[in-house]
Parts: structure tokens; sequence; C-alpha cells
DNA sequence: CGGCATCCGACCGGATACTG
DNA sequence: CAGTATCCGGTCGGATGCCG
């Protein structure tokens, strides 16, 4: 299986959120389903250029082992499928909250003292 | 250089934050600093069992150079240097906080339903 | 003691092509 | 539309050996 998260044994609770989270794309996918409740594959696509299909599906599957987001299959034609947050997703973009604040502050002092590389 | 951070354009804050937490023993790192105040290179290594010395030395390097970490050299023989949190580090460990709570919950609901992996 | 240099395997993640 | 399959390169991270 392409599953890159361990759920192995945890040192600690960070070490087992990140272990969640690692991966390029999923706290943006987190992110962008709180945002908006419920999205498609192809929004969601839209949504994070630069995203592959291959990891915006391999990670969608790991989040969903993982129990953050919910899968709902629509047998139609054209297919759909729509994504949404579930209870532990959304505690975990909780979680998360305080650490993208923190994230946005540095970005901003970052950007005052021009340390941004080129 | 060996450096593994992005330090680029940021899409948000968690994607800043991620970019400086991400790598296998940052986060923990972080936690046994701000545990004991202040560690030798030795004594973390020896906290963080399985850590091998060059990514150590690497993920404190980058640590240092994205102002999480104070280093101090005492020129001693036999040499000594002495790892501290900054401020920068203090109130990413205090954002760090909800997620790991997140995560040892989560660690407990796997034990409780048998679902770690083998 | 506290590093640095080098080699190397694993796997993370991108590009492309194909399918129901 | 929503994937799957395959190939492939770059990087992450471990092992080993050497140095001030």
């Amino acid at each position: 299986m392409a599953s890159s998260a361990r759920r192995g044994p945890y040192i600690c609770g960070i070490d087992a959120a990140m272990d969640v989270v690692s991966g390029k794309w999923k706290s943006l996918i987190l992110w962008e389903l709180d945002s908006h409740g419920t999205r498609r594959f192809g929004e969601l696509k839209r949504s994070l250029p630069g995203v592959s299909e291959k990891m915006l599906i391999q990670h969608l599957r790991e989040m969903e082992e993982d129990g953050l987001i919910h899968r709902k299959v629509f047998r139609e034609v054209p297919p759909r499928v729509e994504y949404s947050l579930t209870e532990h997703g959304k505690t975990l973009n909780e979680a998360l909250r305080p650490l993208g604040a923190w994230g946005k502050e540095r970005i901003e002092r970052l950007a005052r003292e021009g340390t941004l590389a080129t």
C-alpha cells in the first residue's frame, strides 16, 4: 500500500498528530474542507494549485483511513464523490489553529525583515 | 546546504509552521528542550532513541537558522555545546500544545479500539 | 565530546498514460 | 469526472568513518 502514515508506536502526542498531518498537502486539504464543508475531487484539485492527482487521492485515502475525512460516493454518470471532515477532522483542525496563527506571524516577520529566500 | 526547510513562499500559516517543524525529530527536540530548558548535544542524542548524529545536528542547525533554538558553544576541553529554546521556539511549542493534546487522545482512542498496527 | 563527509537505500512525490 | 498504473528523479534519513 502506498501509505506514508506510520500509525505505529508513538513517542508522544505531537508525534502521533504529526504522523497524521505530515504530507505536503494534508493540512491544506483540512483547511479547504473546513472552509467549504464539502468538496468534490475536482474542486479540491483546483483549490490546491500544483497538486497532482496521485498525491491528492493518496492523501485523501490516508486521511480517510485515519478517520479525518469522510468520502461519499454518488453512483451517477458522470461519477461524483464528495469529501467532508469527520468530527475527528474538525477537532484536528481546531488543534491546528494556534499553529496556523504562529506560522502567520512568522510569515509576516520574515516579510518585514526581508529574510525571505529569493 | 543540507537544508530541508523551504523558507519559501507559503500558502498559509499552517504551511509555514509545518515547514519549520517537519522533520522526523524536530517536534521532539522542541519538546525535550522545553522540558529541560537546556540540553547538551549528547543529552539530546540520548533523549531521542534512534536518532542518528547526522539527523540530529542537521535538524538542530535548521532550527537554529529558523530562529527556534539557541546554540551556545563553550570553548573547553572536552568541548561542550548547549542548546536551548529561543522566544520563538517557546511560542512555537505553545502553539504545538493543542496538537499534542489531540495526538494524545488519538493514541488513547487507537489503543482502546485495538486499531494499532502490529 | 561534538561534530563533519560520504555513501547509499528507501520512499516521497511529480509526469504521463490509461480506465469505468 | 474521478480515479488507477507505471515510471522516475530528488530528497530524507541511516550507517560508517574521520577530525579538532
